[in-house]
RNA sequence: GGCGGCGUGGCCGAGCGGUUAGGCAGGGGCCUGCAAAGCCCCGUACUCCGGUUCGAAUCCGGACGCCGCCUCCA
């Protein structure tokens, strides 16, 4: 059985889904106003994991994940740069995909626009307007939060005790701090879709509600997010959907942060790097195996130390890979078990990672169980006894491709002058010549080359 | 002020009542012409103070330190 932490209750609870062998789940996604940063990275890897488990596990998943296009952040780039909304929006749209194709996430199986889903925000909106559960201000369309009973479950605190800490904005005509815009009043030169009360724009919280209930349904699976949607942004979700008599996610979950030294890494401290500056000098692989090697609810530290750390721990996994040519799994394709016959030790080592992962996702311990494998199928093989220790190399290669992190054996193109030298060394070797052979050592090396002697002759890699 | 989380060996990071977590780095050895890769051995850690227990990093109480949310944020 699948267990995984769910928000609302505070506990790691069954997964059980609303359709047997089916599991919907709801990802909120990025506004797109700016490159993504190490943050996004994070989320969108722990719930390509997640999804990807589930998948392996057996369930057939369906996964939205939403773009919001139109919103302040995106007003005010599209002011500052001279462009339109919808051309910032693009433009980051574009650097989105192109930076989750580099970090191996797989695409949703939606991508829902918030600009496409304005008629049934509005339907939405109305409804809370003849409800009585919204009222109209001299900017926006407000919901009540105080008609909402249990407002601030996700949040663990009841509505005036919340109400208690908020700090007031100014120049507000909210009844109560906590009171969320449905709907933004258009000034002039602003984007606007036109609506009965008043021509303007949906607000953040309403997009998401629509759209996860739209394309999902009542009763879907699974919301999920980083730690910072719980509130307001998922509390105020589940108050529309309450607001609406609609029965919204069954389960929660959230991530934990990015962190940089001791702070949270966020848009508004300024303090973040860029998904495209880290991949400009690191595997992306290498950030997967540095997400999952703690729990998704833990803040992660990302720095060149780290960074470095899982890079060599990779490394020993590519080498695991050349060793026995494992095949490079992953990737678009999602790995499921009915393709592998898995026997003795692989056999065991599925079933100790399946159970880690179907605890509420123990990416940690799942990748110390992986690692210890590496070192026994080495060992195995050491010994002598390549078939028993390819077929648990191969074990390992699977159930890391079922987090969506490739093994690579690949060894690099190395072009005629390298392969000549390599040629030289073997000649050189086979005849004793030792100090020849160890000057071409170090020509190749000097070129990049790392030169590793087998049984089969010398083999280069990149280093 | 309210709510929640965290403090583990040089670093990262699991565990959450009794058994070696794991990785990286470091030391020693094996293998190798020498290396690389690989294997073996080595650190005996849990912020502090009390308590419960045959036994606590793990439970309870307290102290200290740190972080987050209550406001846009993945």
């Amino acid at each position: 059985m699948l267990r995984l932490y769910d928000t609302a209750r505070g506990e790691v609870c069954d997964l059980v889904t609303r359709d047997p062998g089916r599991l919907s789940m709801y990802v909120c996604g990025p506004t797109v106003y700016d490159l993504p940063h190490l943050g996004h990275g994070r989320y969108t890897l722990v719930w390509d994991v997640a999804r990807r488990w589930f998948t392996f596990r057996g369930l057939d998943v369906r996964f939205v994940s939403n773009i919001t296009d139109i919103d302040d952040n995106i007003i005010n780039r599209a002011l500052r740069e001279g462009s339109s909304e919808a051309e910032v929006a693009r433009r980051f749209e574009d650097e989105w995909w192109r930076a989750m194709s580099a970090i191996g996430v797989a695409r949703p199986d939606a991508v829902p626009h918030a600009t496409q889903w304005v008629t049934q925000m509005v339907e939405l909106i109305e409804s809370f307007l003849r409800d009585d559960v919204a009222y109209v201000t001299g900017d926006g369309v407000y919901f009540d939060t105080s008609r909402v009973s249990d407002y601030g479950l996700l949040a663990g605190q009841a509505l005036d005790t919340l109400r208690a800490g908020a700090r007031v904005e100014a120049s507000e005509e909210k009844r109560s701090p906590l009171d969320f815009a449905l709907w933004k009043f258009a000034k002039p030169g602003e984007p606007t879709w036109s609506a009965p009360f008043g021509d303007g724009r949906p607000g953040w919280h309403t997009e998401c509600v629509v759209m996860s209930l739209g394309l999902l349904g009542d009763d879907f699976d699974l919301h999920c997010g980083g730690l910072d949607l719980k509130f307001p942004h998922h509390e105020n979700e589940r108050a529309q959907a309450e607001a609406a008599h609609r029965n919204f996610a069954r389960h929660w979950g959230h991530n934990g942060w990015v962190m940089v030294g001791d702070e949270k890494m966020s848009k508004s401290l300024g303090n973040f790097t860029s998904l495209t500056d880290l991949l400009s000098h690191t595997d992306a692989r290498a950030y997967r195996l540095l997400v999952v090697r703690s729990h998704y609810r833990s803040p992660i530290e990302v720095t060149p130390a780290t960074i470095a750390d899982a890079e060599r721990a990779l490394a020993r996994l590519d080498a695991l890979a050349r060793r026995f040519a494992l095949p490079q799994l992953a990737g678009d394709e999602f790995v499921t078990p009915g393709d592998y016959d898995f026997t003795g030790r692989g056999a065991d080592l599925v079933e100790r990672v399946v159970a880690c992962m179907d605890e509420d996702l123990n990416t940690p311990l799942a990748v110390a169980e992986l690692f210890d494998a590496v070192s026994v199928a080495n060992s195995l093989s050491d010994e002598g006894n390549q078939v028993e220790a390819r077929a648990l190399a191969l074990t390992v290669a699977v159930l890391f491709g079922a987090m969506g992190l490739s093994v690579v054996a690949t060894v690099h193109d190395s072009d005629d002058e390298v392969r000549e030298l390599v040629r030289d060394r073997d000649v050189a070797r086979s005849t004793g010549q030792w100090s020849e052979a160890d000057r071409l050592r170090d020509e190749l090396a000097s070129r990049g080359w790392i030169v590793e002697d087998s049984t089969e002759g010398t083999r280069v890699r990149r280093s």
